[in-house]
DNA sequence: CATTTTGGTTTCATAATGCAACCAAAATTC
DNA sequence: GAATTTTGGTTGCATTATGAAACCAAAATG
């Protein structure tokens, strides 16, 4: 396992969300959960990754309560891999990542996936916000850190 | 440098937004840089990586167009490291990690660092919406894949 | 102008990862 | 229902990435 030292600014929640995935095959075994891969051969095939190293870390995503197991078919012996509702909560972050890549990696016209609100087909995005919802630009934002960082 | 293998469903936005930011580092340092560092020894100390890693992660950073070098001073020998636009278009991954965060690993009344509107102080959020504006669930929404995945 | 700091590079030891072989239990095929 | 294939791993070893420390030149500082 990637026995990364904890980061510094334990305080900054963006930090503790990078420790709790914990690493980058994590990150994108979560991506693969969100694209509905629960089984142990699909994340291994999907991501190209050694079955040592799925092993440990579908594991440790468990532990932290990021996935969690369920039996399938009724032996108990066989299970799947599904986002926890903790897990699920990382969606906004799946989102971001995606709104990054189609503005930023794909040429005007190349076809790429595409997320869309089930009922009415319309793309969905994101936006920053205020508590109170006006949406702002990042540079209108600024972070407060709590003492002695 | 972490020589991936790139990620399959290279049609998926989210999957190339992860290979351009490359790796774990990578990613770290992305977040330092919206914390406002800039200068190599300050990522060194704040993050604790090595120093020939950090020359590399910054340096593959710059050549993809995350970061990029400002000359400091009058010589042009010394440079510190800001986002680009495109790296600032990060913005919102960023905040997705800090509400995620704030709403699991941190104790009810446990202090953390508040991402606030400049001029009100309003926290900050990030909502998932259709392109018309409606706030919708993650449940609602469906990923359109292209054909040949 | 002497000293310290910065921003690295190089080398080497160590840790993480990838690969292939192997295996038992479950699922599938005949 | 016996044989075969697939699944979901484990183990051991080779390879690769990382971390630590030493070292260095240029810039900044005193």
């Amino acid at each position: 396992m990637v026995a990364r030292r904890r980061l510094k600014g334990d305080y900054c929640p963006s930090a503790r969300s990078l420790d709790a995935i914990g690493d980058w095959w994590s990150l994108l075994i979560v991506r693969d959960a969100f694209d509905d891969i629960r089984r142990f051969s699909d994340f291994q095939k999907s991501l190209g990754i050694a079955k040592n190293i799925l092993t440990d870390r579908l594991r440790t995503l468990v532990d932290r309560g990021i996935l969690e197991t369920v039996p399938v078919g009724e032996a108990k012996a066989r299970v799947e891999y599904q986002l926890t509702p903790m897990g699920r909560d990382l969606f906004p972050v799946m989102v971001a990542l995606r709104q990054f890549g189609e503005r930023h990696l794909f040429e005007p016209g190349e076809e790429h996936s595409l997320l869309v609100e089930k009922e009415t087909g319309l793309p969905v995005r994101l936006d920053i916000r205020t508590q109170d919802g006006r949406p702002i630009d990042a540079a209108e934002t600024v972070l407060i850190k709590v003492p002695e960082d």
